[in-house]
DNA sequence: AAAATAGTGTCTTTAAGACAATATATT
DNA sequence: AATATATTGTCTTAAAGACACTATTTT
């Protein structure tokens, strides 16, 4: 025997209780646009949207809940949420990121169990062939507002609470809305995608602070067509507006500067 | 047998394989102030330190790494880090919060061990009992340069700049500086403690900004004394310095206004 | 007086904030 | 022409940014 395994069994060998499980659970959120009428060319209706399942199994059976599963040993638990993720969207390739942990004793009926929670942003379009394909009617959107007046399953209530604020506040201090938003978007879009997820946020000059504004100058900017004059974009609008893009750049807030 | 133990039997039954450990590891911060000379008064050097320990056991049996330990199933991840904290300085009531999990597969030669880690931010003055009562030599204080260039068990290196990362970013965006400074503080003692986080902050107008810009008023205040008259101090300074104090008053920063 | 820290005056440029007015396309 | 969305003009006030200058106390 070897001094690691030696080692490994000298100190298993005292070991207290262990967990029995250490899952990530994810919020996927989603932005979804509809527009009023489809006659008329008019500005969409955006609600932020988040997908529930419905549990088949003991414990909390026909509670709905967020999706998740345990991590295994050999991933680490982001790996794990992005699995999960995969499995029950279908999707890759999108932010996902780990935003707090759950380890009240009594929170799982099966035992001691930590629960990872993650967030996701999946743009609409990605989310829309899923839901087609298996409406099943055990998995769905919920609008914010619905789901966090629901009884979830778990913890899942308090989990949604935090990863909403979480989300806000990153929608506020980042450039997040960009994974609700095609690559080209107009001022409008924008603003309704911060509005849809804040929906407190309003400043009446958006559109000259976001453009105008040199120390904000930098975050977008104008996409322009082939000749070089700015391209434009009558999908919502009467007036064609002008389309701008994200940045790389990443404004570093400060409140002493 | 009730339904629910005879539940928890039948899903242990076909259980797969669990966690070994959920510790929590934590990076304790504080900032030390050493005058320059006893004789003069002038500004102290200040200098932000971590807590390591000195392992005894294996692994890593030698080196350097975070204080920690193992949750129990009886506690919060945040419960076991509090006593963990407590333990290990002997302070209580101070700021502590939770900033990432570790769980890369082989970061453990004990087994599969998913680390939390928390960030606790000290002052000096509660730290210096426990420093002169056991200078055992195997928990100390590093500067924080120092800590970055050493080679600590286990991923704690990784988990240092991580929580660095997080602590420039709060000093910047929230008001933990308080938890650095005493309960009236000049001007200076503030800007000291931001640059000893941050050493690339700079600001010409600081005091300008601070005190009479409106949207950052609000920030600190004034201490009046008695009279009514603002209160001052002189414990740095030739001329005596107005002393502050942060109100209750929480920022919001926004990209977007 | 020299040194060391604290704080103010002053000026220029930029941004915030409010809202009226104009522009461009659709119905 | 009415409507709906996009964008600019204009004005006032606040803040940023630079830097020389003054103030107070100790050595």
């Amino acid at each position: 025997m070897n001094e690691q395994a030696e080692n490994v069994l000298n100190y298993q060998s005292n070991k207290y209780r262990t967990p029995d499980g250490a899952p990530a659970d994810i919020v996927i959120f989603t932005i979804t646009a509809e527009g009023k009428e489809s006659t008329k060319k008019s500005l969409p209706v955006r609600e932020l949207q988040v997908l529930l399942i419905q549990r088949k199994q003991w414990p909390f059976a026909g509670q709905w809940a967020l999706p998740g599963g345990f991590s295994k040993e050999t991933e680490t638990i982001h790996e794990s949420a992005r699995r999960e993720l995969t499995e029950e969207t279908g999707v890759a390739d999108v932010h996902i990121e780990y935003f707090n942990v759950y380890s009240t004793p009594e929170r799982d009926p099966r035992g001691w169990i930590i629960s990872h929670a993650f967030l996701a942003l999946v743009h609409e379009k990605l989310l829309e062939k899923r839901q087609a394909a298996d409406d099943a009617a055990d998995v769905r959107l919920f609008p914010i507002g619905e789901a966090l007046a629901m009884d979830l399953a778990f913890d899942h209530s308090l989990i949604l609470r935090d990863a909403l604020a979480q989300i806000q506040r990153k929608m506020l201090t980042t450039t997040i809305a960009r994974e609700f938003l095609p690559e080209e978007f107009t001022i409008s879009e924008l603003y309704q995608v911060i509005q849809s997820v804040v929906p407190t946020f309003e400043e009446r000059n958006f559109i000259r602070k976001i453009t105008s504004t040199q120390s904000r100058k930098g975050i977008i900017e104008e996409v322009l067509d082939l000749q070089g004059e700015g391209k434009v974009s009558n999908r919502y609008s009467q007036r064609a507006a002008q389309l701008y893009r994200f940045t790389d750049y990443e404004p570093q807030l400060s409140i002493y500067s």
